[in-house]
RNA sequence: GGCUCCAUCGUCAAGCGGUCUAAGACACCACCCUUUCACGGUGGAGUCCCGGGUUCGAAUCCCGGUGGAGUCACCA
């Protein structure tokens, strides 16, 4: 067979390898640096899995001063949704891990090594299929999906692995003639690989992450361009990652199994392949069967980035959560540096785990809650009140009415060495903080535990406003208290009552904590000194008034 | 089913043949600090999937099970 001829009849126009080699020449970066990709399909929303996976792609690619780009692969129009880039645009808007060129927009993407968006390269494609032919390492098969469906079954009965391969393989040498007449009859055709390989034989390979592996090759002829003349991942990839100059493949281990094909690929075109990782996917729980199972996307809505954008979680503790995933000495380097930023962490692909982990939200709030307990109120009233202008409209009223009011809210147990950690999510915000708001703040649902009795309660409501002075500093204000606990019977230090209980009604902290209760309906609450101080006497005593009234 | 990957406390994990009566973090429990809550501190419970081998010695290496995940498309 002339593949050359054969070329020229399947491809006709295409332009030769030169033409994109000279377009796009290689990256000059220096020794070392990596170039890494992301790159999705538009089929949805934006995964964690992929923040997860983005993140790790441009943490090496900056760490080594290499370059990280976003790529869209829609060479699936089946599946591609209306609006699907923008999904992920959106998501990486938000969840920003820097990516340095790629389909940054939804225009014409930002690089030299564009169009980024894989439907847009069907003219490169053709090239290197064309490349394929003429090598005589593909051909176009003509075998309908009915065809292969039956075939497939046939070797399923016969216990044979199912696959286009050695006999099965019916197009595989079919004569330049019977290729011209299939075409000219108007018969859809793809191209496939025609692999060198043979179900015995084993190929080496390596893995960043888990290192030198021999394992079987692929022995299928691979379909490498599609009846609609774009190609499918295996091809795209290897073209793709060729031209865009592609050092480092950081993507989900479920592309373990086709790592053969692909190097195969690279091989017959006669290419460099690039480093490969392979990570592992976070999993979670299923409900139903208490499987352990990739995080997935129609299930579960913490999969959905918008889910952590819609519940407030914070760009930072979302990272910090993914990096402690990813290098779990994160979480020590973090703790010793809380402030700084993750870019000066130094992050190893050698250390990712081989298995997978499980999404845990429990330890997301934690670094959430330490994350936010590092800020400054100033900040944490920005970002909330950011949040809260597009997804919880009425705690942004709340919180512009008197922004000052609710940054001096936000600074209680804040900005000192061991500062509170209550927030994890802005969600949170509204209700926690609900009792410093007249509007929020219902007298009518207060209840006192039992253990205190009513006569005493009544007389604390009753005369603390004779206790508070706006002007004192906390350990006077709380003398005061003590005073009131002196005068109703109750022990004034909590050491006295502890040597004797029969002697007092209770000790001061039974007083605080009776006051805590009528001025904010709650057991726990952050420091009570300052929560006084900024609702002021006159609101105190008509706290306390409106509880005498409901007793 | 074939192939591939994986297997240490509930979870994330350190561990790379002796330093492992197995680190640390989250969660849990107790106590301490404290006017409450929180923070913080101290302590506790809790893990090497099983069976063989190799070795003076195995969580660590090998083999075999078992379990889980992934993949076997003109999807990525």
């Amino acid at each position: 067979m002339d593949t050359k001829k054969l070329a020229g009849l399947l491809y006709p126009d295409a332009k030769p390898l030169e033409y994109w080699f000279k377009k796009y020449p290689s990256r000059k970066l220096k020794e070392g640096a990596q170039t890494t990709r992301f790159a999705p399909s538009p089929t949805g929303y934006l995964h964690i899995g992929g923040v997860y996976a983005a993140l790790i792609n441009s943490t090496i690619a900056r760490q080594t001063q290499g370059v990280c780009f976003l790529r869209i692969e829609d060479t699936d129009q089946k599946r591609e949704i209306e609006g699907g880039i923008q999904c992920i645009l959106d998501g990486f808007n938000t969840f920003d891990v820097g990516f340095n060129e790629g389909q940054l927009n939804t225009q014409n993407g930002i690089g030299n090594y564009g169009p980024y968006i894989q439907s847009k390269r069907v003219e490169i494609y053709k090239s290197f299929a064309k490349e394929m032919v003429q090598k005589g390492m593909a051909y176009p098969c003509f075998c309908t999906a009915e065809d292969l469906s039956l075939m497939r079954k046939q070797q399923e009965e016969q216990k044979q692995n199912p696959g286009y391969y050695g006999k099965y393989a019916k197009c595989r040498d079919l004569t330049f003639e019977q290729v011209q007449n299939n075409i000219n009859s108007g018969k859809s055709w793809v191209l496939r690989f025609k692999c060198p390989y043979t179900e015995n034989d084993k190929m080496e390979t390596f893995d960043l992450v888990r290192g030198k592996r021999t394992i079987p090759c692929n022995y299928n002829d691979v379909v490498i361009m599609k009846t609609d003349g774009i190609p499918p991942y295996n091809f795209a990839h290897v073209v793709d990652d060729t031209l865009m100059g592609t050092t480092l493949v950081i993507r989900g281990d479920e592309w373990l199994p086709s790592l053969t094909e692909h190097l195969q690929l690279f091989e017959a075109l006669g290419l460099k392949a690039p480093l490969y990782a392979h990570i592992s996917p976070i999993q979670k729980i299923d409900e139903t069967n208490g499987e352990r199972r990739k995080l997935s996307k129609r299930k579960d809505p913490e999969a959905d980035v918008r889910f952590f954008i819609q519940q407030g979680y914070t760009v930072q503790a979302v990272f910090d959560y993914l990096m402690v995933l990813a290098n779990s000495n994160f979480e020590d380097w973090r703790a010793q540096n809380p402030k700084q930023p993750l870019a000066n962490f130094k992050f190893e692909i050698s250390k990712l785990n081989t298995s997978g982990a499980l999404f845990d939200m429990v330890k997301l709030n934690d670094i959430s809650k330490n994350t936010i307990s590092n800020m400054s109120a100033k900040q944490v009233y920005d970002l909330a009140y950011d949040w809260a202008k597009q997804y919880d409209a009425e705690l942004a009223s709340i919180m512009q009415q008197d922004p000052q009011y609710y940054i001096n809210i936000l600074n209680i147990d804040r900005e000192i060495a061991k500062p509170r950690k209550d927030i994890s999510h802005w969600a949170e915000l509204k209700d926690m903080y609900s009792y410093m708001f007249d509007n929020s703040f219902d007298s009518k649902t207060i209840v006192f535990p039992q253990n205190y009795d009513k006569e005493s309660v009544k007389q604390i409501l009753k005369l603390y406003p004779n206790f508070f002075n706006s002007a004192d500093d906390q350990s006077t204000w709380f003398g005061r208290i003590k005073d009131l606990a002196q005068n109703l019977g109750f022990a004034r230090e909590v050491k006295e009552f502890k040597k004797d209980p029969t002697l007092y009604k209770g000790h001061c902290g039974d007083v605080s904590t009776i006051l805590r209760i009528a001025l904010t309906g709650r057991t726990q609450t952050p420091n009570l000194y300052d929560i006084c101080m900024l609702l002021g006497k006159d609101r105190i005593k008509n706290r306390l008034e409106q509880c005498l009234n409901n007793l």
